[in-house]
DNA sequence: GTTATCGGTGTAACTTTGTTACATGGCGAC
DNA sequence: GTCGCCATGTAACAAAGTTACACCGATAAC
């Protein structure tokens, strides 16, 4: 039920560290293990053990699985989105764009599973509810108003905020079918080229005007 | 581990609607489930109590929960490239383009768990094989040279090919996001507009020269 | 005609996993 | 010092994937 209690007992804390702050501990071993082992091996009971504490832990801090879920959904994308923040810094129009694709591809590929979970049904039976998917879609304003603030200067007419979710869509698609294992290249090189070229039409059905 | 025992004991059979064949009732049973009440309500047992039969017949025909699942991906695959196939007869070039993109996100809408299993993973465990990915590939080989030809009489330049897997990954993420919930429109219609918005979008990127 | 074999079937059990009930213990409040 | 809250652990329950085993009917062999 209660899935926020990060202040319990101890109002007073000089040093937050020294808290053993199960919660967060509990997330860690959560997104550890979906990463190294992959969505099955998220069990309540693997995440108990690799957190060191009983299954009760995982319901207490989180009100069961889904909650545990949502967290690692949430976690994703504030983690998602400073990647790309950093990746979106300096550099003119264009190029932003070019890197905050890469950039995106990058962090997905390496982070599969996580990407599943934000953006697939990794995890039966969790939907993310309307809090986190609005904290997702949030996550991602920032990313659609960089996008269209780096547009604006450059030759692209448009609406910057449909412009910025079309490339969003064309990039989510690409990478989306490279991770289920329907890109139709064999090597990662070619993929990488293939996606670079996918983005370089992208952004030239930017150019023109909305129609 | 036998998944294809089509040819039973009868080896003679004048009227083939005659011979019960358990296999197609319980993957037909297993798709009306996976459609009507999603990934989560398809168990071994739900699954066998709907075609009539015992746990063990899923395991006799299909191996398992993985072999069933993987029929139903084959089987979404048949029925999503027959969709796109008469979706895509007649008219024009890029009329054509339009109606297949249109076709697909329609699908995609009316079987959203089907598209899931086929492009996401809707259940847990399951990978598609390397044979299953193949077909899959192999259906949508099926679109892209149809793409691909009603693109090469019209005003688009560059390689066919490429630009079909453009369209291709372009329409599927604008799919996926919508049937992940991340679309930032909040009525249909606005979904609707916004896709063909980004359909002709995609199109414009590929009137062009390829770079 | 009798018998052996094979393959599809059902029952029942085992294992894993999400979940919950209940008892325990530590900490602050009074 | 006592009470109450709440985080925790143990143990149990229910659901689901899987497997062992016995059964039965048809076909083939003799």
């Amino acid at each position: 039920m209660a899935t926020t209690k990060s202040s319990g007992t101890n109002t007073f804390r000089p040093f937050p560290a020294e808290t053993p702050d199960t919660r967060a501990t509990i997330l860690r071993a959560a997104v550890s293990i979906i990463d190294s082992q992959g969505a099955t091996a998220l069990t309540v009971r693997s995440v108990a053990a690799a957190a060191g504490c009983s299954t009760t832990g995982v319901y207490t801090w989180f009100g069961g699985k889904n909650g545990l879920v949502e967290a690692i959904f949430l976690d994703g994308f504030r983690r998602f989105g400073a990647t790309l923040d950093r990746a979106g810094r300096g550099a003119e129009a264009l190029v932003r764009v070019d890197r905050l694709g890469a950039a995106y591809r990058r962090w997905a590929l390496a982070n599969p599973t996580h990407y599943a979970v934000m953006f697939g049904h990794a995890v039966p039976d969790y939907q993310p509810s309307a809090e986190a998917r609005s904290e997702a879609r949030a996550t991602f304003d920032g990313l659609v108003t960089a996008v269209a603030d780096s547009i604006r200067v450059g030759s692209i007419h448009g609406e910057p905020f449909e412009i910025a979710n079309h490339l969003w869509a064309g990039i989510h698609g690409y990478v989306s079918l490279e991770l289920a294992g329907m890109a139709f290249e064999t090597t990662t090189a070619a993929r990488k080229r293939t996606f670079d070229a996918g983005m370089r039409r992208l952004v030239t059905g930017c150019l023109g005007p909305a129609d």
